[in-house]
RNA sequence: GAUCGCUUAGCUCAGCGGUAGAGCACUUCAUUCACAUUGAAGGGGUCGUAGGUUCAAAUCCUACAGCGAUCACCA
């Protein structure tokens, strides 16, 4: 204790936030403050759904940029509106199974040591424990969500949602089964799609392969980095162009690992200038091989497994791991004169983005979604500003990613996750698609495989306002649906425009024939405060509930959205959240000063003498210089530019309304009733930013209301400038 | 290869057509005063470079440089 606190015992001069911030949430909850008042023509609809944390750890820092949204909702429950902001939490399928099989190899067990219905249950309990602990940090960071709503992707009416809508979009010809080489990870073992896929720069060897042509002394030199792939050479590609090899096209070559005569031909994928201008063609483990191999129908040998070994095509060779054996491959090669040299290069490798190995493309059946006619209206729709994207400058890369859009690959051959609803006849090998029950008859087997997570995440607008056995073409008069369903904002990070964005605005349109959502709100990456990225195993993350332990929610809050532009990174930084816990300090001092005004009965006090002093010229600028800040902020909210907003109330309440105003007061040249509705004016506008203590303020001030509850400051009570 | 963003005070960043801003740091002064988690005063920037548009440019346009990001290709 410090000499001041000893000389002023009791008097509470700082603003202590932990006795505070988690009483005044439960006051709020309790209150029923988070549910929408009830929506009517004056009321009207404001929503928002969180983007739902995974269900599996608990929130790190990034998380905590959703103040925006508890901004948004607060504001508008201000103003008026009848403001739905729904909490949930997402599965994540392929995330959580990692997490899960790493928590399983600390017991020295894996997912082969369970069956299917185990490893879900398992899943399913370790996930509603984390569950928990994310849904208490998400109320200690003061968001105003309507937790008797709350929502999990594994839901049972949150699964008949998605499991509709895949139905229709099969009934209507935008699912199909196929197979493809798709991106395999062979330690997850499971396939991703295009978009999951991390690429690496990284120096790779290229080896130069000398392949006998077939009754000839010649040979044909080609160029490649797997040489382990060889075993599954089924032909070698030239440019039709390309003078050097014009009179090999239609001849053989020699596979020169296992002798087989495979035809050498031309087509104008071939480059040139790469290599030698010669490639050779693995369908099965190349997508361009395999496009190639269709084209000009090849054989297809696969070579490698879903283990990644090296199957009976590799000869002597099978059993080893596929990456390990190219040294030794590429020795053979050399023992018998086929290795004419090795050349290093650089070239960026797909890689896992959870384990860092390289995918293996490998043949796979899979269920495919075709996007491109479903990403034509989700163009449009921003065209035409149906959807605003703020800030702007992602349209472009909205457009971009849409206008070159591959086929979706959904399927993933993981178990924890919403189970593909189709069934394989083991007779006829037909399959059927249903809404989640089983076709009639004994012969029908279900698909193995899950749904990748951003399928039923990204009709998450929708999936979470219909009730069970609402249509959304028909949906029920109350319905929330009904009422909040197109979504007012989406707010969410920059980083999952592609994943999760796009794909809300294709599903949303295609089954509810409505945009999900009028605005898109992106904000930028939280980083560490050396501007790196965070993450765990650079051990530089922060966990944003010690900052609140240490500074109070409101300082976090208020230093995420103050100083940063929508759409802007901005760096983790301790001294700008102190310089926000200081502010509530202020306001809590300008709290103590102004109600110790108003409990004193002392005539005496010139700020007492508020009547003497109507419509003098300092109460007169007073009030215009209230009614601009209120217009500004207010303007500033409204425009998504809640950095400016937080910042000129910032401004003037410390270096106005305390530095000046409370000092004019002290010296008799405004009234303490003009203070005191100042105040009042301030705790409102904060409130959005800073929630706790401008409520712990309001009710110091005002014993009985909330001020989560009270009006925006109207511009109406004087006159207009 | 394409696209996007950033470059403003020592540091971290707002501002994005109308006399250079904030926080932190720094200098000087003030403490029985709502608040030292404070107040007052002050120092510090030709707003990356070069052109252009404009009565007026940190702000719009064009090049260039450095940094960062995303997408595509990679035999």
């Amino acid at each position: 204790m410090d000499k001041q606190s000893l000389a002023n015992p009791g008097i509470g001069k700082n603003y202590n936030h932990k006795e505070h911030e988690e009483k005044i949430y439960k006051s709020w909850e309790e209150s029923g403050a988070f549910k929408p008042r009830p929506y009517s023509l004056k009321h009207k609809a404001y929503s928002i759904v969180l983007p739902p944390p995974n269900a599996n750890a608990p929130l790190h820092y990034g998380h905590a940029m959703y103040t925006v949204e508890d901004v948004l909702i607060r504001f508008h429950r201000m103003k008026g509106f009848s403001t739905l902001w729904l909490p949930g939490a997402d599965h994540a399928g392929f995330e959580t199974q990692v997490v899960y099989e790493k928590h399983l190899e600390k017991i020295g067990k894996s997912r082969f040591d369970f069956d299917r219905d185990t490893l879900y249950k398992n899943i399913w309990d370790f996930v509603q424990k984390n569950r928990g602990t994310m849904e208490s940090q998400l109320r200690r960071l003061g968001f105003s969500l309507d937790w008797t709503k709350a929502k999990f992707t594994l839901e049972e009416d949150i699964v008949k949602t998605v499991y509709k809508t895949f139905k229709k979009l099969y009934d209507d010809g935008f699912v199909y089964r196929d197979i493809r080489l798709v991106n395999y990870c062979t330690k997850h073992g499971t396939a991703f799609s295009d978009l999951e896929v991390e690429y690496v720069e990284k120096t790779s060897k290229l080896y130069f392969v000398k392949y006998k042509i077939e009754h000839s002394k010649d040979t044909i030199t080609v160029a490649t980095t797997r040489p382990e792939t060889i075993f599954g050479d089924s032909g070698i590609a030239v440019n039709p162009k390309d003078k050097r090899y014009k009179k090999y096209v239609g001849k053989n070559a020699i596979n020169p690992l296992n002798g087989r005569i495979i035809p050498i031909f031309a087509d104008s994928f071939v480059v040139m200038d790469f290599g030698t201008g010669a490639l050779k063609v693995t369908p099965l483990h190349d997508e361009n091989d395999f496009e190639l191999g269709k084209k000009h129908n090849l054989k297809n040998f696969q070579v490698i497994d879903f283990r990644g070994k090296l199957t009976k095509e590799a000869g002597e060779f099978e059993g080893q791991k596929a990456i390990t054996a190219r040294d030794a491959i590429a020795q053979k090669l050399k023992n018998e004169g086929n290795l004419e040299k090795i050349e290093e290069f650089k070239n960026s490798v797909g890689t896992c983005y959870k384990c860092g190995n390289p995918l293996e493309p490998l043949p796979l059946e899979q269920w495919f979604i075709k996007t491109n006619e479903l990403a034509k209206p989700a163009i449009k729709a921003v065209k035409k500003g149906q959807i605003k994207i703020i800030p702007k400058r992602f349209e472009k890369i909205y457009f971009q990613w849409l206008e070159n859009i591959k086929d979706w690959n959904i399927s993933r051959q993981i178990v924890w996750g919403i189970r593909i609803p189709a069934w394989k006849n083991t007779k006829t090998g037909e399959w059927v698609v249903t809404e989640g029950d089983a076709p009639r008859g004994a012969d029908w087997v279900q698909d193995t495989d899950t749904f990748d997570t951003w399928f039923s995440s990204g009709q998450w607008p929708f999936a979470t306002l219909l009730s069970k056995n609402e249509n959304a073409k028909k949906p029920n008069a109350k319905s929330l649906y009904k009422k909040y369903y197109p979504l007012s904002v989406m707010e969410t990070g920059y980083d999952i425009l592609f994943f999760w964005v796009t794909r809300m605005v294709m599903l949303g349109i295609f089954a509810t024939g409505k945009v999900p959502f009028k605005t898109i709100y992106l904000h930028g990456i939280v980083r560490d405060s050396k501007g790196q990225k965070m993450s765990k195993s650079k051990g530089n993350v922060i966990n944003p509930l010690e900052i609140v332990e240490k500074y109070g929610a409101d300082a976090l809050r208020m230093s995420l959205i103050a100083g940063a532009g929508a759409g802007n990174d901005q760096n983790y930084s301790e001294e700008k959240v102190r310089g926000y816990r200081n502010f509530a300090n202020k306001i809590w001092n300008a709290t103590r000063f102004v109600s110790n005004l108003e409990k004193t009965n002392d005539k005496n006090l010139p700020a007492l003498a508020g009547p003497k002093l109507q419509n003098s010229k300092t109460q007169n600028d007073f009030n215009k210089k209230l009614n601009k800040i209120i217009n500004e902020a207010t303007k500033y909210i409204e425009s998504y530019n809640l950095n400016q907003a937080a910042e000129i109330i910032y401004d003037n309440f410390w270096h106005w309304f305390c530095d000046k105003c409370i000092e004019d007061s002290k010296r008799g040249r405004l009234s303490a009733s003009d203070l005191k509705y100042g105040l009042e004016v301030f705790l409102k506008l904060l409130h959005p930013f800073m929630p706790f203590v401008t409520e712990v303020c309001w009710q110091n001030l005002k014993n009985n209301s909330l001020l989560i509850n009270q009006s925006w400051p109207s511009m109406d009570k004087w006159p207009k400038i």
